[in-house]
DNA sequence: GTCTATATAACGATAGAC
DNA sequence: GTCTATCGTTATATAGAC
């Protein structure tokens, strides 16, 4: 392995720690330089600048939450199935990086013109197949009234919130991390019993 | 009205809207005071720097937030009604001021620390009326099993989520500003029939 | 109270030696 | 490739005239 890959690595990863903890605006370059514990000029050696760096680990992360929900939805399998899929991919990532939800929020709200741009060249659309499986659901009679979108949006909703919302969660709730932690994974039983149970007629 | 009052006034209306758009890192002080109309240096002759002018703001926005859920969800009034309430309420408020909410959770997990030491002195957590009211009906039969705190949660989820990350609804749906004002107009009646139609038996 | 001018510090970025 | 030293800019904050 040679050193470039190693250091140009420790970077990325520093960077993604640092971005994710303090966003864009709070992140500073001397402190992902101590994270990654090397020089702040290699910084600017293996990415040419802040903003560079930045889009390197904003686009890593989008990948890590959209493909494999676009994926999951776009798949042949029953409607019910999807949502399960969703909620314990959307759990499972949490766990492993809790921080990354909030992040991609809160900077796609914040810098619209910097993502709209490569984001178009992924498919980040509703797949037709899941449109068409709700409208087929609710024309049969199966489901209750309900357009693919807020379908959509009641799921990715109850899985998301209370992970960008930690801290008020955590409060209001007065959970510890131990208590939070599990208080999340009781939803991954619960988001699809409340979705269903509340759609099915 | 002395004049006094009027500068201080604009100040403040000025620090809330550009914090809300950029966050507390990403504000910056000349922007306020063009935004307010005034010089620079009046914004630390009324408030004392920075961080007093940012605590100011975001500790109004809290309580434009929380009372009011929370006295909601401590009155006398069916379930039922209570998360008719939530629901019209956080969606007329967003109507009005659409960055609060996301301005909010995002600080809140920021900088927990500045935070916890007034939000602690104002009631911030769930109403014990409320819980009694969720483990009665589940007791009672009329609500499938559920806890207070996850009822509440998943309440809050499906009004809030679309709200923060607006950005990536309005990508995702491809909708225009004014089919996503309708999108969420819609969710006032969608939401508490999911929910409910959901748990009860 | 409100302004101009300026101090002071921090940040991103670069030059240049090794 | 990696370091030290430093530049240029911008940010918050203050001093002082009016």
């Amino acid at each position: 392995m040679p050193i470039e890959k190693e250091t140009e690595q420790k970077i990325f990863e520093a960077a993604q720690k640092i971005f994710q903890k303090s966003g864009f605006e709070g992140a500073r370059m001397q402190e992902i330089a101590d994270e990654a514990g090397i020089n702040k000029s290699m910084l600017h050696y293996y990415y040419r600048n802040k903003d560079t760096l930045f889009m390197t680990v904003f686009q890593s992360s989008v990948k890590k939450i959209m493909p494999q929900l676009f994926g999951t939805l776009a798949s042949d399998i029953p409607l019910r199935e999807k949502v399960e899929q969703i909620v314990e991919f959307y759990h499972d990532m949490f766990l492993k990086n809790p921080q990354l939800p909030a992040f991609v929020i809160y900077e796609m709200n914040q810098h619209p013109q910097r993502f709209k741009d490569f984001i178009g060249s992924m498919g980040v659309q509703l797949p037709e197949v899941f449109i068409d499986q709700v409208e087929d659901a609710v024309d049969s009679g199966k489901l209750r009234s309900i357009t693919g979108d807020q379908f959509f949006m009641n799921v990715v909703s109850m899985c998301m919130m209370p992970m960008i919302a930690r801290n008020m969660v955590q409060t209001v709730l007065q959970l510890t991390d131990d208590e939070y932690i599990d208080f999340l994974n009781e939803r991954r039983k619960i988001i699809p019993s409340v979705i269903f149970n509340g759609l099915i007629i």
